[in-house]
RNA sequence: GCGGCUGUGGCGAAAUUGGCAGACGCGCUAGACUUAGAAUCUAGUGGGAGACCGUGGGGGUUCAAGUCCCUCCAGCCGCACCA
């Protein structure tokens, strides 16, 4: 059969398939389906200002692919897609526009939805969720009042990061080189009362939790680093009159006999106890003056100031008198907020102490040979320690020291609490109610949820715009029916995005356990098999979902503790000229054009070819063109079929070791090799002097996930049987056969350079192939020879 | 300052366990077809006249190094007084 077809109109055919798929439900997902589950999923995006960009793009073509090979490995394949539609860029740019939140979200979410289509992402829409509806945030509420309940969400009046551009709080992991994540301004420091979730009581867990995730290194290390565990003892210092004492923290226990001084933090309340009477004036202007400082000017400024208290600790060790002071190199949400100061032992110490004059007494021996103490030896043999680590060193040394009752082992993290209120409209309402008689009351589940109501003056002050709100605040009290107020501040989003991959399998099938998705199904789709996004949210998204996933485990609402098994990360695509896009700099590139011109599918064939899906880079015109080139030899060849079955051993071959190639490199997102492969495949059969429909329709099918319409198209022509999606089908299956050669070709190397290639049959043994090169060794007999069969062969002369 | 990643032709990039560096493509060169160009097809394409030399520089381990070790340089990312 010789069809002629060419050349196609390719955007005709992207639109004639996506009718046909969404005419032919062969998106939809089938809960019920025996085949094994597979839950993919792309961080969804937040529906903000513009259309989806080219870097949406990057992330959600190759993503499909994957997604689509998997069905066509015979998986029930989940590929949700949903919408991050609260929070800051979504009323930032309501703002700009004029258009309220809710009508701009609705707007883009349609907008958004238009183009994946477009892209002819496999999408089951049915699955939707948006997590600015009430149906999505009842559930986000749900989510607040257990974490309540267990004491996981808590007020706190404190010192908290504040960008007054945004007029809200933020969360430290918000917080990029002292300025806003989302608008760069300078972050400033306010004290305020927050809602916190703790954290911080799951940082062993989720840094435990870390090895056995398949997440890149480097996210796992930021995540390690972020979380910060440090293993080392608080000692208590009793103070000099007082029955007060300060506890310090301290990783280098073993240096206590040259702790010369005390340090609190300006912010640490025992500051005040410790406080003589004739320094409170300097004292009191000292905690003024630090406490204004902003991150940034804590940053630029790294000399270390202080003051002293008046006051002195006993050493408990050596049972010396040391100073005590005050200084802002201290952190006070950081251990106990104190420290003991060792400067012969610490570089910062050793600054502070040299700055104010305090004694530096050095105790430890600087040579490794006998690495323990002089001091310290008196009171414990030192021999002990050296067969440990480290980190058990300091364990035992800490047990030791308990004799004198002092110190006991502790460990300290640097993660903190999330502060999650934000002072901002267009948020998950807070369900807590305050009343005169019974204080602080949750909304019972049952009155969930909270409507968020349509308001239109929401912007920021720095107080929160639904304070403004009467019918809103003012309320009865849940437990005693007497008047109430309610919360006016707002979740952040990343509560949002912190359990949306709980929901999609049970969108509009929740069940009737009081629980926001059900938990049959639950059991059943989760954990995501296989997660895709950027990697800017090591230490915010992929931490808090992580969180929520653990706390939920824990409390018996799920039954695994991880949400996402395996993780990638898409690099980023730069501009041509190698720079970031941004509108700012007027270098973005629309991905809009091309589809419109070509299709999405050549579209994505560049993004699969042109980069190592990892990395990124910058974009090129030119390939595209090498892209439409292929698409049209595959369609030359169609048109030249000569025969049935392939007859051809080289293009056998080549067809064997293609289809194990772009099967091992579409599971591992190897996206460029994989069309590097179908290419080569190609080139085999452009060869061969037949072209067998055999061979054509693998190299069909093996490029369906990755120009999904237009393999559809190619299908149809070449298919035997009635119509049906090539989605459908089977991916192909490598005949074993034809994947190893009889033949094959060894180097020849004497004294390791190159001499020569030999074709020789495949498992020779090494006399047979010596035999063979007789001519390249001459009569010296070698020194030696290595064999490595198949492959090559070295003679040491 | 600490921690991590990256560095391969003119360009985008490949390279299971150390085992033929540069797959695949772009670009370029020559030829075919064309009145001509575009498109397409065919051949070639790391450098060097050559023995040889080539994966940021220098050193090392090894029969063999892009790959392992040490060191230096450059770029990117994360943390940043975390006691």
């Amino acid at each position: 059969m010789n069809v002629i077809y060419f050349p196609m109109n390719y955007p005709e055919i992207h639109k004639k398939w996506q009718k046909y798929w969404q005419k032919n439900n062969v998106n939809k997902f089938d809960m019920n389906s025996s085949k094994p589950k597979y839950y993919t999923l792309e961080m969804f995006p937040y529906p903000s200002g513009a259309n989806l960009h080219l870097g949406h793009f990057f992330n959600f073509a190759p993503c499909d692919t994957h997604a689509r090979f998997k069905r066509m490995m015979g998986y029930n394949v989940f590929h949700p897609m949903g919408f991050d539609a609260f929070g800051l860029p979504a009323e930032n740019h309501a703002l700009s526009t004029g258009t309220h939140p809710h009508d701009n979200t609705i707007i883009n979410m349609e907008k958004f939805r238009k183009q994946l289509d477009e892209l002819g992402g496999m999408y089951p829409w049915e699955y939707t969720l948006t997590t600015c509806f009430p149906e999505y945030y009842t559930g986000t509420q749900w989510l607040f009042l257990q974490l309540f309940r267990h004491g996981l969400a808590y007020q706190k009046e404190s010192t908290v990061n504040f960008c007054d551009k945004c007029k809200t709080v933020i969360a430290n992991e918000q917080v990029i080189d002292g300025e806003c994540e989302r608008c760069s301004s300078e972050v400033i420091r306010r004290d305020m009362k927050q809602w916190f979730f703790k954290i911080t009581d799951f940082a062993g867990e989720l840094l435990d939790g870390i090895d056995g995730l398949d997440w890149p290194n480097k996210t796992k290390t930021m995540q390690q680093n972020w979380i910060g565990r440090s293993c080392g003892a608080n000692v208590i210092f009793n103070v000099e009159n007082s029955k007060d004492t300060i506890e310090v923290f301290t990783t280098r226990i073993d240096t206590i006999f040259g702790a010369t001084f005390i340090v609190l933090a300006p912010e640490n309340c025992l500051v005040k106890r410790v406080t003589t009477s004739e320094q409170e004036k300097a004292i009191d202007a000292y905690i003024k003056k630090t406490a204004k400082k902003s991150d940034i000017e804590r940053m630029e400024n790294h000399e270390k100031t202080g003051v002293f208290t008046g006051g002195y600790a006993i050493n408990p060790a050596s049972g010396k008198r040391v100073p005590i002071y005050i200084a802002d190199y201290v952190l006070n949400n950081y251990g106990t907020g104190a420290v003991m100061g060792v400067p012969a032992h610490d570089e910062r110490d050793h600054e502070f102490a040299t700055k104010y004059k305090i004694e530096i007494k050095q105790v430890i021996k600087t040579d490794k040979e006998d690495a323990c103490v002089t001091e310290f030896g008196t009171l414990i043999n030192s021999d002990k320690y050296n067969d440990l680590s480290s980190e058990q060193a300091i364990i035992q040394i800490t047990k030791d020291l308990e004799k004198i009752k002092s110190a006991k082992h502790s460990i300290t993290y640097r993660l903190r609490d999330w502060s999650m209120s934000r002072q901002r409209y267009w948020g998950v309402p807070i369900p807590i109610v305050y009343c005169e008689c019974c204080g602080i009351v949750p909304v019972p589940e049952s009155q969930l949820p909270v409507k968020l109501p349509y308001i239109n003056d929401f912007k920021p002050h720095g107080a929160p715009p639904l304070a403004n709100d009467e019918n809103f605040v003012n309320t009865t009290c849940p437990s005693c029916n007497g008047p109430a107020k309610r919360e006016t501040e707002t979740m952040d989003t990343f509560v949002c995005s912190s359990w949306y991959f709980l929901s999609y399998p049970s969108v509009g099938n929740v069940g009737m356990t009081g629980i926001p998705w059900d938990k049959k199904i639950t059991e059943k789709m989760l954990p995501v098999d296989k997660y895709i996004g950027g990697a800017e949210h090591a230490c915010m998204h992929l931490l808090y979902a992580r969180f929520i996933t653990r706390f939920l485990h824990k409390y018996g609402y799920i039954n695994f503790a991880e949400p996402f098994k395996s993780l990638v990360h898409q690099g980023m695509i730069l501009a041509p000229d190698g720079q970031k896009m941004s509108k700012s700099k007027g270098n973005t590139i629309t991905p809009d054009k091309y589809i419109e011109q070509y299709g999405s599918d050549v579209l994505r064939m560049y993004m699969l070819f042109g980069f190592n899906y990892i990395d990124g880079g910058p974009w090129n015109d030119a390939t595209l063109k090498s892209i439409t080139r292929f698409i049209e030899r595959v369609e030359k060849i169609i048109s030249q079929i000569s025969c049935e079955t392939e007859t051809d051993d080289e293009v056998q071959y080549v067809r064997a070791s293609t289809i194990k190639n772009v099967k091992h490199d579409l599971d591992s997102f190897s996206f460029n090799t994989a069309v590097a492969r179908c290419m080569e495949f190609l080139n085999a059969i452009h060869t061969s002097k037949n072209k067998s429909r055999e061979s054509v329709i693998d190299l069909i099918l093996l490029l369906a996930p990755m120009m999904p319409h237009i393999a559809e198209e190619f299908f149809e022509l070449l298919r035997e049987h009635n119509k049906t999606s090539i989605f459908d089908e089977k991916f192909p299956i490598p005949n074993q056969k034809f994947l190893e050669r009889s033949d094959i070709e060894i180097v020849v190397q004497v004294n390791s350079k190159i001499k020569e290639r030999l074709t020789i049959k495949k498992d020779a043994t090494q006399d047979e192939v010596v035999a063979l090169c007789k001519s390249f060794i001459g009569d010296t007999s070698p020194k030696k020879i290595i064999y490595v069969p198949n492959k090559l062969i070295n003679f040491i002369l």
